[in-house]
DNA sequence: AGCACGCCGACT
DNA sequence: GTCGGCGTGCTC
C-alpha cells in the first residue's frame, strides 16, 4: 500500500488560491518546489504550473487530478522568488498566478492546443451529417488537424459540437498537444572523422587528397583552427577560414573525412574587445562614494541625490566593481531600457562579459538564456541591467541593487496586475538577500527624499556637475504678455526664436519639449462649437496633420479628418491647442534651412525607432529635435545648448496630486539636456503662469524648496508619504452597473474606514474602450495596520463578487497608486 | 482569466 | 428548425 503524494502549484491565472495535484512516489522523490509541471486545468486547458510544496495531505473535498508530466530537471524558480511572489500577491492585492505571469519569460509558460486525429477503424459514413462528413473527409488527406484548421474547413466559428459528435460516433480522437516555446540554439561544429585520429590513416588521407587541393586546404585549416584554441570549430568558422563554400565541407562529410555535430550555444553573447578601467573619480564623487559605502554599514538603503551630469554613473561603476569582486550579483534597474543605449554601452565597456542586459524586447529564447545564466550564477550574469521586470530574475547571491532615476513613474506597473513598484519591490528583495540598495536621482521622488530626511534611508548629496559645468540658466517666458504684445509667431515667443536662431548660427543643437503628441488635440466647429468625439471613449479626437486623421490616444480609434462639421455641416472648423506635430510644422516653416526631427510615440514606432532618431541627432544630422516626455530620459547630447519648453501649463494643470512634483521633475530633467559641456546651457520655459511656485523653484534649481512646499501640501491633504493610497477602479460597459457597484463598494468601505474613503468619482475620462470607469480612493494613515486594512478590503471584495447584480463588473486594486 | 454549459432571438 | 449571442459558474 503506497501512500499518495501531492503537490500544490501556482497556475498563471488570476485566482487567489493554489491547486493540488496528485503525483506518484517516484515523482515525489524528484519534484522540488520551483519546478514546472504540466497540468490539466478544467476540461481542456493545459498549463505550466509552478510547484510550491510537495506533501502527503490529500485534499478533503475533491479528488486531485494527476499531473501530465514534469517539465524541468531542476527548479527554474528559486525559494527566494517564491517568497517574493507571495509578498507581492499579498501587498499588491493580486493572485500569485498573476505575479507568475509577469515574472516568467513567456517561453516558460506553456501553450497548449487541441489536435484532432482520425481513428484507424472505418465507420459508416452515411451516418454522418454534412459538417461531420466534411471534417472526416479532410482527415483522409491530413492525419492531424488543429482547431483553427477545422474552423477554416467548415467555414464557421463554433466547431466543437461537430467534433464532439464525431468523437461519440467513434470516428476521431482528440488530444491536447503541449509544446515548449524555448528551443536551445544549436551550432553546427565540425571535427575530423574518428578513423583519422590515427596518424597512419591521416597521412594516407592527406596523400590521397593531393588530387583535391580545395578539400585538403579545408582539412589543413581545420588543424590550424584546432591548434589555435580548445574550442570546438564551428562549420561556418571553417568555411570562412578556408575561404571555400559549404559544398566542399559537405563533400568531405559525405566522404566521411569530416563529421558534423550539433552543440548547444548561448544566444546571448557579448563581444567586447577591450575592457576599460573605471575612470578616476573627482574629489566630490569620491566623497559621495565614501559616504555611500559608509552608510551601508548601518543602513540598507541609500539615496544618492546628484544633480544632472554630476557623474553618478561613475560612482555606480565603482560600487558595482567592489560588489562583484566579492562574488555577488548586482541588479541595475533603469526606467526604460530602450532609451538608455548610451548608458548600456558605457557599462559594457567597463564590465564586458560580466554584464547581462534583460530586455522585454529580447526574443523569448534570449530571455530564457539570460534567466538560466542568472539562476546558475554564471560569470556572465554578475551584473544584470534591466527595466522594472528585471526584479523577477532568479538571483542567487545579490549584493547590491541600483535603482537609477528612482523617481520615474515607469517603475510602477500600471496594467495588468501585479501593479507593483519596482523600486519598492527592489528594497524587499534586497532585504531577502541582505543586499544594499542605492537609489539615484537628480530629482528624487518626494517619498524617497522624505524617507531619507527621516533617517530611514541614508542620504548622500552630489551638488557639483562633472567638470564643473554650470547648471543651465532657466528663464521663464510669460505667454500672456507675449500674446498681448503680439510678440508670438505661432507658438514661439520672440525670445525663444531669437535663442534658437543664435544656437543654430553657432552650429549648436536645440531640443524643444511639448508634452502632447499629434497636431492639435481639439478640432472645433466655429459655428456650433461641436468637436468630434471618440465613439469608444469620452475624449475629443486629436488631429494628426501628417495622416490627415482624427485619432483617439486612448483606444487607437481613428477616422479621416472631416471637412465639414459632423453636427451642423459648417465648413468653418478650427483647431485648439497644439502638439509636437504642429510645433514641428511651424519649425519647418520658420527654419527652412535646418533639419528638424520629431520624437514621440508616433515617430518611434518600430524596433529601432528611438535609436534611429537619437543617432541622427547625435551625429549632428538633425539640428532641432521636438519631442514629448521621451526626451527627458538620460540622453547625453554634447552639443545641445538650448532647451525650450513650449508650454509648462498643461503639465502643472494635470489633475493628480503628484502633478506639481512631476512638473518639477520633468522640467528639471529636460533642462538637464542643455549644456553638458563648458558652455552654459540655456532653458526657456513658456508659460501663462510665470509666478507659479513650481516654475519659480525650477528656475533656481530649488529642489529643497519644492520638497518643503510639496511635503507640506501632502501632509495637509493626507497624501503619501503620510498616507498610503489604494485606488480602486470599477469598470463595466454599463453605466448604471458601474454607478451601483461603485456606490455599494464605497459604502461598505466607508463603514470601516470612515472619512479615509474618497469617491466614488468618475475620472476625467469616464469611458475608455466602451468601458465606464469609476474610482474610489482609500487613504491609510500611518499606524493603521496595512495587513488588517487589506484583509478588510479582501473581505468586502469577496462579498461584492457574490452579489449577482454586480457580476461582470471588474474591480481593480492599485496599491500605492502613482 | 478561460471555457463549457445553458437559455433566448435572427437566419439557412 | 439551427446558429450563435453572452450570462453563470467552475476550475484541484
Amino acid at each position: 500500500m503506497t501512500t499518495p503524494y501531492f503537490i500544490d502549484v501556482i497556475l498563471p491565472i488570476p485566482l487567489h488560491k493554489e491547486f493540488t495535484y496528485r503525483i506518484s512516489e517516484t515523482e515525489a522523490n524528484f519534484i522540488q518546489p520551483g519546478m514546472r509541471v504540466a497540468v490539466q486545468f478544467g476540461k481542456t486547458k493545459v498549463y505550466a504550473a509552478i510547484v510550491t510544496n510537495v506533501h502527503q495531505t490529500p485534499p478533503e473535498v475533491y479528488e486531485a487530478k494527476e499531473i501530465e508530466h514534469i517539465l524541468d530537471e531542476i527548479p527554474i524558480v528559486t525559494q527566494k522568488q517564491l517568497a517574493l511572489w507571495t509578498w507581492m500577491a499579498e501587498y499588491y492585492l493580486c493572485s500569485k498566478g498573476e505575479v507568475m505571469r509577469a515574472a516568467l519569460p513567456g517561453a516558460f509558460l506553456l501553450e497548449s492546443e487541441t489536435i484532432i486525429n482520425k481513428k484507424e477503424l472505418t465507420i459508416d459514413e452515411s451516418d454522418l451529417k454534412d459538417d461531420e462528413f466534411l471534417l472526416y473527409e479532410a482527415l483522409h488527406y491530413q492525419s492531424v488537424l488543429r482547431i483553427q484548421e477545422i474552423i477554416d474547413i467548415l467555414g464557421k466559428k463554433n466547431v466543437l459540437p461537430v467534433i464532439k459528435s464525431l468523437i461519440e460516433k467513434g470516428a476521431i480522437t482528440v488530444q491536447e498537444e503541449i509544446y515548449e516555446q524555448y528551443k536551445p540554439k544549436l551550432v553546427r561544429c565540425v571535427q575530423l572523422h574518428q578513423q583519422y585520429r590515427d596518424e597512419d590513416n591521416l597521412r594516407a588521407l592527406l596523400d590521397q587528397m593531393n588530387r583535391a587541393p580545395k578539400q585538403k586546404a579545408v582539412v589543413m585549416h581545420l588543424f590550424t583552427l584546432q591548434a589555435k584554441s580548445e574550442d570546438p570549430v564551428k562549420v561556418n568558422e571553417l568555411v570562412k577560414a578556408s575561404n571555400t563554400s559549404s559544398a566542399v565541407i559537405k563533400a568531405l562529410v559525405d566522404k566521411q573525412v569530416l563529421e558534423v555535430y550539433q552543440l548547444q550555444t548561448d544566444r546571448v553573447q557579448y563581444h567586447s574587445d577591450s575592457v576599460e578601467d573605471a575612470k578616476q573619480l573627482n574629489p566630490y564623487q569620491q566623497k559621495a562614494l565614501d559616504e555611500i559605502e559608509h552608510s551601508f554599514t548601518d543602513k540598507e538603503v541609500c539615496m544618492l541625490h546628484g544633480v544632472t551630469s554630476s557623474g553618478k554613473t561613475e560612482i555606480y561603476v565603482q560600487l558595482i566593481q567592489k560588489v562583484i569582486q566579492q562574488g555577488k550579483q548586482v541588479l541595475y534597474l533603469l526606467p526604460e531600457i530602450a532609451l538608455t543605449t548610451q548608458l548600456i554601452s558605457r557599462l559594457q565597456q567597463y564590465f564586458g562579459e560580466q554584464l547581462t542586459v534583460y530586455h522585454s524586447k529580447y526574443s523569448v529564447n534570449e530571455r530564457v538564456e539570460a534567466w538560466n545564466n542568472i539562476r546558475d550564477n554564471k560569470s556572465k550574469a554578475q551584473i544584470i541591467i534591466g527595466a522594472r521586470s528585471a526584479i523577477f530574475l532568479p538571483f542567487q547571491d545579490l549584493g547590491l541593487i541600483i535603482v537609477d532615476e528612482e523617481h520615474e513613474s515607469t517603475f510602477k506597473q500600471y496594467d495588468p496586475a501585479p501593479r507593483y513598484h519596482a523600486r519598492d519591490t527592489a528594497i524587499v528583495i534586497a532585504k531577502m538577500f541582505g543586499a544594499k540598495v542605492l537609489l539615484g536621482s537628480a530629482t528624487p521622488a518626494l517619498e524617497t527624499y522624505y524617507n531619507a530626511k527621516q533617517g530611514k534611508y541614508a542620504l548622500v548629496e552630489l551638488t557639483r556637475r562633472h567638470g564643473n559645468v554650470l547648471m543651465p540658466e532657466i528663464n521663464l517666458v510669460d505667454l500672456k504678455t507675449k500674446y498681448k504684445r503680439k510678440e508670438m509667431t505661432g507658438h514661439f515667443s520672440d525670445v525663444l526664436l531669437e535663442n534658437i536662431q543664435e544656437a543654430l548660427k553657432e552650429g549648436e543643437q536645440v531640443i524643444l519639449f511639448q508634452n502632447r503628441r499629434g497636431y492639435s488635440p481639439v478640432v472645433e466647429c466655429n459655428t456650433c462649437g461641436h468637436s468630434p468625439q471618440c465613439p469608444n471613449c469620452d475624449v475629443s479626437l486629436t488631429y494628426h496633420n501628417y495622416k490627415n486623421q482624427l485619432r483617439c490616444h486612448y483606444c487607437g480609434y481613428h477616422m479621416a479628418m472631416q471637412q465639414q462639421c459632423m453636427s451642423c455641416s459648417s465648413t468653418d472648423l478650427s483647431t485648439k491647442g497644439f502638439g509636437t506635430e504642429q510645433i514641428e510644422k511651424e519649425l519647418v516653416d520658420l527654419f527652412p534651412d535646418h533639419v528638424i526631427a520629431r520624437m514621440d510615440q508616433d515617430t518611434t514606432r518600430g524596433k529601432h525607432g528611438y535609436e534611429k532618431i537619437i543617432n541622427r541627432f547625435e551625429q549632428g544630422e538633425v539640428h532641432i529635435l521636438v519631442g514629448t516626455q521621451m526626451l527627458s530620459k538620460g540622453l547625453d547630447f554634447r552639443n545641445v545648448t538650448l532647451v525650450g519648453i513650449m508650454n509648462a501649463d498643461n503639465l502643472l494643470n494635470f489633475p493628480d496630486f503628484r502633478a506639481h512634483e512631476r512638473s518639477f521633475q520633468l522640467i528639471q530633467q529636460v533642462s538637464g539636456r542643455a549644456g553638458r559641456t563648458e558652455k552654459r546651457g540655456k532653458v526657456l520655459v513658456q508659460t501663462y503662469n510665470p509666478f507659479h511656485q513650481i516654475l519659480q523653484q525650477v528656475s533656481v534649481n530649488d529642489y529643497s524648496g519644492m520638497f518643503k512646499d510639496q511635503i507640506e501640501e501632502r501632509h495637509q491633504y493626507k497624501y503619501p508619504p503620510f498616507f498610503r493610497l489604494i485606488k480602486i477602479t470599477i469598470k463595466h460597459k454599463d453605466y448604471n452597473k458601474v454607478n451601483n457597484a461603485a456606490g455599494w463598494l464605497a459604502k461598505s468601505l466607508r463603514n470601516v474606514f470612515k472619512d479615509n474613503v474618497l469617491g466614488p468619482e468618475f475620472p476625467p475620462i469616464a469611458r475608455i474602450r466602451n468601458q465606464y470607469h469609476k474610482n474610489i480612493l482609500i487613504k491609510i494613515p500611518q499606524g493603521q495596520s496595512l495587513s488588517k486594512t487589506k484583509a478588510v478590503i479582501k473581505k468586502i471584495n469577496t462579498t461584492f463578487s457574490s452579489i449577482k447584480d454586480f457580476s461582470g463588473v471588474r474591480v481593480i486594486y492599485n496599491v500605492d497608486n502613482q
